[in-house]
DNA sequence: CGTCATTTTGAAGACTGTCAACGCGCGTGG
DNA sequence: CCACGCGCGTTGACAGTCTTCAAAATGACG
């Protein structure tokens, strides 16, 4: 799969050479950021499309550049967690460990950039300011499955729905009206409900005029204050 | 509250040299483990003590030498969600960010080895075996909050309870019969559940001779196979 | 315009939470 | 030495929330 991409993509990066004018500025060209636009290569995904499977080998760190990206957990029965979702700008799969816990799946058509985990790890062993940001990547993101995990053990419904849309709002560029790239089943597997509560709690927003659904994938926040008071 | 522990117990090691026989072996000098022995301080806590609060700059990272110590995360309400519990060997305290997300307190009497995050920090980068070794600390640790997830988003009561017996019994020595040092409480709050539903679950478990209570704390398994199937 | 996936809504039921009472073990003090 | 109180755990009855099952509505797309 990976093979595959690389191909495909990969060509729009060979031979690339720093130009003349960023060779003179050192700091543009470290650091996280800077290696994963000169050496990270852009991959397509389509909707649905795994960007890696489960208990796969963590090879790559990705970075969203269009379109979003869920990583989640199957149980054999079918039951599934969503672990995160990843808006443009978003780094995933620095897992840390040998391979991946979660899968992850494009949600819409989707293009991130992929750098190999191993480039990382030899340039952070050079650049000290590499592996401060690593260190930084991983931090949030354990931050974040720390919230998850009081939102999923001791929230209600209503709570989860609404910590979900404040996050989306502060999230999206927008902050009172923006789109849901996701459906409602993976809304739920990531708040650890069933479709049919999410949908109703986000009926009963709407009747209490917090918020507005222009359409299913569209929301309007109406109401900030309201919200605070109801999310976790 | 460091700065007494400091004082109280940094005296064992204030002066401490290394001895002939370790001077010849380096990598026994090497390495996090190693750093923790020569460089980190033992602390005692009292049942119930508080070892960092949520929110407080992230110095420290400990490991548990004696007891048992439990991280969680209070809600104004009085909701609280226990997100591990660290028994003698684990490490706990690795945040990677600057400040402790979730508060850490001894569950028993317990003593830690506590080791400036600073100086793993530099040791680390001058050492690539104690970064690797950091970023498997930390890649355990984002394991375990994963799983955590899938328990707290898509399990039943039951599950949930068998999952952590099952989790209990495979970290200590006898995997068939073993202590639990934390109540009926910190075990609800750690799965999302009221310690009524917990106790019916063991209650329920014991009646169906899958396990055995000689007491509250004592736990023996008795069926592990039709654990394995009820377990999440 | 029809078809299909997705979302919403409704009714019934299951599971877990809540409230309350009881039991047990243990340390304290009379 | 024993009674008592207290923390902790268990059990029961009931209520509430969320899930399940079913059907209708909406919207996207050919």
């Amino acid at each position: 799969m990976l093979a595959y991409a690389q191909q495909v993509s990969n060509s729009a990066y060979v031979g690339r050479r720093v130009k003349p004018s960023e060779k003179g500025d050192a700091s543009a060209e470290r650091g996280f950021e800077a290696s994963l636009k000169l050496m990270g290569m852009k991959l397509p995904y389509a909707r649905n499309a795994e960007v890696y499977g489960q208990d796969e080998p963590a090879e790559y760190v990705y970075k969203v550049l269009k379109g979003s990206v869920r990583t989640h957990k199957l149980l054999d029965d079918g039951r599934r967690q969503i672990g995160a979702f990843y808006l443009p700008n978003d780094i995933f799969g620095l897992e840390s460990g040998a391979s991946h816990r979660f899968a992850a799946e494009a949600i819409a058509d989707t293009e991130v950039l992929a750098i190999k985990h191993s480039t990382l790890a030899s340039l952070a062993q050079t650049d000290a300011a590499v592996a401060r940001e690593l260190w930084q990547i991983a931090a949030r993101e354990l931050d974040h499955v720390h919230d998850q995990m009081v939102l999923l053990g001791r929230s209600s419904a209503q709570e989860r729905v609404a910590s979900f849309l404040i996050e989306m709002a502060n999230r999206s560029a927008n902050r009172t009206e923006f789109d849901l790239p996701m459906s409602r089943q993976d809304i739920a597997d990531y708040l650890g409900l069933t479709i049919e509560t999410v949908s109703r709690a986000l009926s009963c927003m709407e009747r209490k005029a917090f918020i507005e659904l222009p359409s299913a994938r569209k929301v309007r926040i109406k109401n900030r204050a309201a919200f605070r008071g109801m999310r976790l």
